[in-house]
DNA sequence: AATATATATGCATAAATGTGCACACAAACA
DNA sequence: TGTTTGTGTGCACATTTATGCATATATATT
């Protein structure tokens, strides 16, 4: 039973994994422009596009679609207040998806994967 | 002296944070078909290059180079046997570098998001 | 030695993505 | 109402990245 469960359950958890994964979300976070973004709403919070764009060599339109890309995969949020659009991190969606993701991955590889393969 | 502090931290995490950022990481688990060949090898375990490619429908230099680029960043490791080049899943180095991303990304949202910031 | 097998790499090409300009739109202000 | 301010979007362009073919290299097999 030992051989087939183990077979079976990698395939669940693979299946899981699979359905979560969100290629989008890594996306975000593979582009350093995007990170630097994200280090200025640490560094000063909740801010609008303006002022974040006065600390980036880029322009505004660039900063704009950034920001827009980070909300859509649930890292940041958003409100429009009187002609200002305000983002800031949406800490618990952003912390969430991480979580998941490393809790599948760590699922995964406890059955795939032998302890102290890759010593060197 | 708080708010002196809490500045201080902030941009001490925002360091800490910068210098562990690596786009290439984040950049090989954006990729679509990187993350089939991972998940190949949560189901299968260690395995060459042929076996893979065998499963994926593009070419085996394509394969190669994908995982070439998922060794690099720490999520494979990879040993020359015979005339086979296997590859498997770090593990160790994966998760670490996971789990020291998410401590950093939480140790930020600490000290510079509400909670319930979004609440939709 | 000649051949077959497994992988790596140079190269050209196609697709995806980042960038900035010009302009549209919407809201505040005079 | 006309003007200023802040942001979104269409477009063209440059860069990056993924892809596959042809070829090189290295190892096993006969």
């Amino acid at each position: 039973m030992d051989i087939q469960n183990t077979a079976k359950t990698r395939a669940e958890v693979l299946k899981e994994f699979t359905e979560v994964y969100d290629a989008r979300f890594f996306k975000a976070l593979s582009e350093p422009v995007r990170i630097q973004i994200l280090g200025y709403l640490m560094l000063q919070g909740r801010s609008d596009i303006g002022s974040i764009t006065e600390n980036m060599p880029q322009d505004r339109s660039v900063i704009s679609r950034h920001l827009n890309h980070l909300q859509e995969v649930g890292i940041l949020c958003c409100e429009k207040e009187t002609r200002h659009m305000y983002y800031h991190i949406n800490a618990q969606t952003f912390v969430d998806k991480l979580e998941l993701f490393l809790t599948l991955i760590k699922k995964s590889i406890s059955v795939c994967c032998p302890p102290d393969c890759c010593s060197k």
